[in-house]
DNA sequence: TATTTTTATGTAATCGTTCCCAATACTGTC
DNA sequence: GACAGTATTGGGAACGATTACATAAAAATA
């Protein structure tokens, strides 16, 4: 059950050459002459000769390949993400390998050891949920592989980050409920360990604050599973309706709080007095009932720049030491859900 | 910017044994002393050595590695494919690596070649839209290569398959249709050269053959490029609206012809007169306006059943020869979207 | 013609690991 | 005391490709 290849020493007995003499005439070698170049091009194509990779790799200790771990790919935002990695990556001659960590640490740290182990040339990482300690990837940056850190980016690592302006997206998000007339605004968001959760939260206060509401804790929710356990968000959502503090809008972050929000207020209200409004990276929101206000991060550049960043450093000849942060601009897409009811019917759709 | 290591040969060194001894004494060879064993191993341990995978895979030419190649993970069939696979090829400690072929045969073949000269171990593929040439995966599958099919099969090359009863799928679809009493029923479609294409046009011709409604080839749409092109299937569906004999009601297959077709309608429709049905496996078809009545895959199950398959042919010490065409059940589920408007308003939500 | 330069090819080491085949030393057995 | 048996370790080839170095033959120069 193996798989039978050429190699460069089958040409090499078929044409009574030494290996050496095949291998340069495969790379078009100037010393090698004409007549056994065409020789060895022309044997070498009919036998169907492919280089071996992973022989290639042993040798020169690079491969071509970055590796990609990112939560789930089943997530908008990340496989839009990973097309603009690929869209990169191919034109510049990269294979990308994709691997999930289900927000869960281990998983992410046996995917990262995997493909460090695999000798990629460079890793493309959003952190998960659950990862708390970074100690592993510390220690693989400074063993020299390069990574660059997008979306749920760290501090604790010195390196190319790119991300979007979580804090003004939220802020706009919120700002646009507020405007629309609600006060007591919800906000369910993730784990509090992550770069974004927190940068979120900061936009959220800073448009409360602005309009001078105050802040009720009560009203904030974290999802430690990043909407991975359906009730833990369903919990939430119902404790924030029990209260005695009812909200009347709420902003959601990413796009399993979202969705599981509205199904869940869809379910509960029978008279859809909740407004909503959430990052998501979703298709369809327009087609959603209400259709759907979103903070839209431009996720397909996000991977662009986080790749372009990254080969970057794969192929820079000294250790690079200058790291920059992009931060992109997200959109906010105004739909129904987050309009003020008029007389029983909610104002015409716009977009900002 | 390498990636320095410990190797076996770093340990001999430092120890002053021979490689062989170290090698030996890592895999806990009997031959090898308990106390040479222990001061190898706990100067691995401290050194924290990792075998290197790459020299193991030129060795023993395999990887423990399963290579997947899909269309679009942003496609939630695909994604939650791939989460089955997952789960099966971690409990048996293979890594699985996912590449996108975005319908096109070349992005495809790449993939495939990629894969194959990386020694993974097997191969799971569902085929692209654009795939019409299948010689470069026999001759693969010829030198040896184990693979699997699922969803998007073929019957050129003998091997395991997995797929759903996409014939029973669009036929209970399509009856449900007719059963809610609508005559003109338009089938929106992939790839004519898909496998699922054939089978679910196949079921809708003889749902209407059972109910005496004859087929009408100008109701029939296909797009070829999967819906990678949203004008292709604005333009079945203008074409369609815009034809003498206007559909009562559209079905379509895959996700994304359902939802761009959805908004379609949404948009050039005010009286919401056309129903629909869809193959979707998306996890918010409930959420849509209206709520969207879907035929949905067992995708995990397809993914676990795909995966258990080629670990068996992988792990298999004879060439297997009997091979089997799993065939799951798809399911319906009813939602708004499909239900005959009684009095204006529509029927109540059932679930079959 | 003798020497140098150019051209074309071969030899062998390397990457990290495994494994076949010795080689050594020690323990029994007759 | 001679020999077999066993336990433990080392040497070196192999996997496929590249490449520094060596070498041979041919061509150019003195």
């Amino acid at each position: 059950m193996r798989l039978e290849t050429v190699t460069i020493k089958d040409i090499a007995k078929a044409l009574n050459f030494s290996t050496s003499t095949v291998s340069r005439a495969l790379r078009g070698s100037y010393e090698i002459s004409e007549e056994t170049k065409k020789k060895v091009l022309e044997y070498a194509e009919k036998m169907n000769y492919r280089p071996n990779p992973i022989a290639l790799s042993l040798k020169e200790r690079r491969s071509r390949t970055i590796g990609v771990v990112v939560s789930e790919i089943a997530n908008n935002f990340f496989s839009q993400a990973i097309n603009g990695i690929e869209s990169i990556a191919y034109n510049r001659g990269y294979h990308v390998i994709i691997t999930q960590s289900h927000e869960s640490e281990e998983r992410e740290r046996l995917n990262v050891e995997h493909h460090a182990s695999r000798s990629v040339d460079g890793l493309l990482i959003s952190l998960s949920s659950g990862t708390i300690d970074l100690s592993y990837l510390k220690e693989l940056y400074q063993k020299g592989l390069p990574m660059v850190f997008f979306d749920r980016i760290t501090h604790e690592i010195d390196t190319h980050k790119v991300t979007v302006n979580n804090s003004l997206g939220a802020f706009q998000a919120t700002e646009h409920l507020i405007e629309q007339g609600f006060k007591r605004i919800a906000h369910i968001t993730g784990s509090p360990s992550l770069s974004i959760t927190q940068e979120r939260l900061d936009g959220y206060k800073k448009a409360l604050e602005k309009h001078h509401i105050l802040p009720d804790e009560s009203l904030i929710k974290y999802c430690n599973h990043g909407g991975m356990i359906k009730d833990e968000v369903e919990d939430a959502i119902s404790e924030l309706l029990k209260g005695k503090s009812r909200p009347d809008a709420i902003f959601t972050t990413g796009d399993r709080f979202t969705t599981i929000c509205l199904a869940v207020l869809k379910r509960l209200r029978p008279k859809k007095d909740i407004a909503m409004a959430g990052f998501s990276d979703s298709k369809v929101g327009e087609l959603f009932d209400p259709p759907l206000t979103v903070v839209r991060q431009p996720a397909f550049e996000i991977g662009q720049n986080a790749t372009e960043l990254l080969i970057q450093m794969i192929e820079s000849k000294r250790p690079v030491v200058d790291f920059q942060t992009k931060v992109l601009d997200p959109e906010l897409i105004i739909r129904e859900s987050s309009l003020r009811k008029k007389n029983g019917i909610t104002a015409k759709h716009k977009r900002k």
